[in-house]
DNA sequence: CATGAATGAGGTTTCATTCAT
DNA sequence: GATGAATGAAACCTCATTCAT
């Protein structure tokens, strides 16, 4: 079985940029923490810029996934609750979707542009969803405490699941 | 007169680091930027990251400094709308505070979390002084909002600051 | 066939540290004499400090070796005068090992006195061998006069063997 | 009272560069060294290759004095053991003089060499004083003995006059 | 597919020296 | 004499990328 060497690459790639970031981590560390001789990388990927914007794909639709599977089921609990829990499970998706893709360069930001209206557009959809006035607003407010939440679980390594639920509660989201 | 050669290197390396980012920013562009030959960089500051560092602090100083003015008062309307209002106009400070901070350095990085931290602070200073409950959660709700409208600013070249003041009224702050 | 990149490196840094001393000679000149590029040197080496550290050792094995191999055959011709005559041949390793090693950096001087020791310690050892009383004395005085001699060869560019000779004949060591 | 300026530099140079070598030190730590704001440096001196020669020469100078000293009284007490010890008591000569001077440029090297001579000479002269044959001989091996023993105090901080009193009387020079 | 030796543009930093005051 | 701001040549080192095998 075993993973392919692209998936490996991409693996380590994650695992890389979330500790040390976009800037600071080299194509040689990624290869050597996957296995390969570092040439394979230009075998699999044209730039180091094309490999951060596939791995930014492959998360963003691990996001949407999540939040679209709410969506379905009409399920705040799954939508709001499980969604959040499975980023924050993910450090790595956060420091790198949340924090490094707004650095680095143009078109990661304009990357990150796109993904966060997406995720906006997500949650007023769902919020339309629970005939939630004010959902445009209120979308926009989510979005904003939740990233403050995963910041906050970065930043200080603290447990922030329990502020999630309260803040949902105090807006009957959940 | 004019501004000393230290304040003209700070100047150059917030347009600068707004415009393309720390780490793609040379010294080099810095002081041609300020006019200044490359060597005097060194003669002002140790390195290029306490230099970025010196930034940070005196940007952070003038947010501090525009907070503290309206809780002096107990005046929202300085509080909120002015100090937003003021740091929307630097979108330099935007990028390099909000963006570019966490990204880079882990030092950096430990900057920003502090600088977060006391944000926040200053916010649940002023909500005590309205007297509002939840002062705690709402501090962060408000954070993650004006942040969220930061972003938006910056990404999309959009005025904001009537959504800042809908958000505002939405919660009886101002 | 050729030497390999690695070894072509040390040869090209042995000849310039010799000619130009540590601090004088640049990374490109080693790599230009080398005829590679001097991206290549970072392929090999660590740093400019990590290569002179190498070809010190390397040196200081050449001249070890040759002692060693006077010492087995009990031979004060092969100890005395024929692993003087190879160290000379070699102003280079002369220069670099003698001069310049104990300038520079504190490794280095570390290195040189260690060294310095071993050599001192192998004369002992070969005194004894031929039976000589005081043999701590004469190794130093020894070991002090061949140093004179190398240096002599060196500075005044003079021959120097016959004097060699002559002190060991002085001291019945031939 | 007090030293000239251009005393307190050569001073201050004169530590520094026994502390940290020649090409280690740098113009702005000798007149802080010295207390001397650092264009003042080239009030007195043309360059730092002329400072170190100047500073060179200085020493130079109260190496022959001591010897020449010993000279006048045909006191070996004061040839031999005056000097070495004076010498000794000053390290920073022993390191500059001995070790520093013959790395760096090509012009020191002429310096350290001429010097050498001298030296040598000196020692020369007062064995014919004293009657001695193979005055030439026995010149160089207590050159190289007594600088054997400066090196040794230097690397490894010993202490090391006896050593060089049981040296001279061996070979009844005491 | 996979390798790894080689490249070289480009980055940060140092520091001897100059010069207007 | 003394100062110290400014300079810029030149050093070390990094690393994304190429390419022959």
């Amino acid at each position: 079985m075993g993973q392919s060497t692209r998936e490996k690459l991409l693996e380590a790639g994650k695992k890389l940029f979330a500790e040390k970031g976009y800037h600071r981590t080299t194509i040689e560390e990624i290869t050597k923490e996957a296995g390969v001789s570092h040439g394979t990388f230009y075998v699999y990927f044209k730039s180091k810029k094309e490999f951060f914007l596939v791995l930014l794909k492959e998360i963003r639709g691990l996001i949407l996934n999540s939040l679209n599977a709410g969506i379905k089921e009409k399920s705040p609990q799954r939508f709001f609750l499980e969604s959040f829990e499975k980023v924050l499970k993910e450090k790595e998706v956060i420091r790198i979707f949340f924090f490094e893709a707004m650095c680095s360069d143009k078109e990661f930001i304009d990357f990150y542009c796109e993904s966060r209206q997406l995720f906006i557009e997500k949650i007023e959809e769902f919020l339309k969803l629970l005939g939630k006035q004010d959902y445009r607003l209120y979308a926009r407010i989510i979005h904003g405490y939740a990233k403050y939440l995963f910041e906050e679980a970065i930043l200080t390594n603290r447990e922030v699941t329990e502020e999630w639920e309260n803040f949902l509660k105090h807006f009957s989201l959940l």
